[in-house]
DNA sequence: CTGAAAGCGCTTACAG
DNA sequence: CTGAAAGCGCTTACAG
């Protein structure tokens, strides 16, 4: 019992385990990784192994473990912020949903930089990721590409690439809706039909492409057209958004789509420093508790993070070929 | 060139990179580990095995290389939730001070679900983190064994232990600041002086109890008694806070102390549904720029993730003994 | 019912 | 300037 098994700062290897209780490595491995009972190993043997291990400390040197199996269950996740409550949904719910499938989840954030977005998909190949999910990358091709040459399954999500499976939200049934909504109740609201504002986004990327496209339909449904001025579409930056809007100068009884959370915080700050207080209604595609209490918001379209994560693990299930793209519905949520 | 070394489904090993390139394994391990230069390698040679090395689409097993390396230079990180403005901000920012410092973050979410902390925690261990920063735990001094057992460095973020560094707020001169604006402001718009209502919480836990302690002090100083009724501490969870807040019928032109974002969630939801409309003032302990713009809201303590998280870091270099505990200053933050 | 042995893909002293 | 070899801590056929 005393003696050389408890040298400091070296942790206990399988083989101190088998010496300590006196039998093999082999022994050990098996009654730790729960495969004792195919080995027909004694229960008795097996409990003095674990109670060993308990006594001793022990804890599996993954690394090892996973050089040695021929599967990682490893599954990636790149993400282009946490501090934002649809990306943070999004990265909460994925690691309960892989944790649920046996699956272990490895969550990085990547901050919309496209160099970082691919060193962090490197770095998930070397991880020895089964699967990747590329989160609202900015290049997500690129990352296919480099998945392609290890033999990584990947899969995009909230932004489509051209090769890979992608699941995204509906975005233009849900800026048509969300656009038909604030254009009737800034009528309500001011007696009169005038085209909305259009803020946020990138103009390159998909879902702002989109939800442009959904927003323009459904004023084209009543025969308004949109004047080109009426958009800021320039990036996802709260800052950018607030200067922009500081510059256009939006009149009373306005009716604005805000594309995103993250314009949405420039937005109500630029709102709020209007004096005299400027009265319009605005609309934004994406939830915010918080903001849905503002007093002027008429809604928000809520994407359905866990319907879009149980697409992606059905693509990971299916393997499917080719780069299908799948949408998926979003809701509107107001509070009256 | 040709032949069997684009074995599909099998990624390229330094043996396959040194067959290729005509040298051996270890050359190649020290070209692509950077260490060519002081093993005297020729550039010429460098430079084949760089260029074979892209070519087979090479990725480092890190699974082989840190079970060789002495050190993983792996920094994990457990925290209750990734969808909050405050610990997705504290997630957000430690994977980059992080690498900035050449670690390689690992983060967790463990829904302060005990169990599931201390399952992270173990599953830690297991990669062979270095260190271990458990933010906001319910039980840190029962991982802190786990961590003294395995000998990693272990330091608590938001929520303090006795067994090991930590780093908070400075929850109670924070709390008594809040309470203080909040008391003049209700004053103000009411004419009134009543004691404040704290709504949000665990009774046990370190931080409800720091920040009750400074309500209470800010209301002795102006010699308010605060009623045993005047409190809803019933855990972090906005639904629960909501119920609770119809029971209690807070009077017109009251003030109110919410603790966390959480908790604030279902108060506001809880005051929008009021008919007719509360007049009241509140503040919360905790930052989000939507709750900010609130009308009612006269203002917010942010807590300094920055600050606490080089904290954090000072306390991994400086491996100080025992289980201090530093308290970060917050910053009051209101938009008028 | 159990153990000895090979080997996963690296890194690093060691010997030229 | 370069390579052969040992060994990190496991898992898993294989042989009793």
């Amino acid at each position: 019992m005393a003696g050389d098994e408890d040298i400091p700062g070296k942790r206990p290897t399988i083989y101190d385990l088998a010496r300590i209780a006196g039998t093999s490595a082999s022994a050990v491995s098996s009654v730790l990784s729960g495969t004792w009972k195919k080995r027909r190993i004694s229960a008795q043997l097996a409990e003095r192994i674990s109670r060993v291990a308990e006594e001793q400390g022990y804890s599996l040197n993954l690394q090892a473990s996973l050089l040695r199996r021929e599967r990682s269950r490893i599954i990636g996740m790149i993400i282009p912020k946490y501090d934002n409550r649809y990306f943070g949904a999004i990265a909460e719910q994925f690691e309960a949903m892989a944790r649920a499938r046996g699956l272990f989840p490895v969550i990085t954030c990547t901050r919309r930089e496209p160099e970082l977005e691919y060193e962090a998909a490197r770095q998930m190949m070397s991880y020895q990721a089964e699967c990747l999910i590329v989160t609202g990358a900015t290049d997500p091709d690129r990352i296919a590409e480099l998945c392609a040459a290890t033999g990584v399954r990947a899969i995009n999500l909230d932004l489509p690439g051209t090769r890979m499976p992608s699941v995204v939200s509906d975005n233009f049934a849900g800026a048509q809706e969300l656009t038909r909504v604030i254009l009737s109740r800034t009528h309500e609201a001011f007696g009169r039909r005038a085209p909305l504002y259009f803020i946020g986004g990138r103009p390159q990327d998909h879902n702002t492409r989109e939800r442009r496209r959904g927003f323009m339909s459904a004023h084209a449904e009543i025969g308004l057209r949109v004047p080109d001025g009426n958009s800021i579409v320039r990036g996802y930056s709260a800052d950018k958004t607030a200067a922009a809007l500081a510059e256009l100068g939006i009149p009373h009884g306005s009716g604005v789509f805000v594309n995103s959370t993250i314009a949405l915080e420039g937005f109500v700050r630029w709102l709020r420093a209007q004096s005299p207080p400027l009265e319009l209604r605005f609309g934004c595609f994406d939830w915010d508790p918080f903001a849905a209490v503002h007093p002027q918001n008429v809604g928000m379209m809520q994407q359905d993070v866990g319907a879009m994560l149980s697409r992606v693990f059905e693509f990971i299930q299916s393997a499917p070929n080719g780069a299908p793209t799948v949408e998926v519905p979003c809701r509107f949520r107001a509070l009256d």
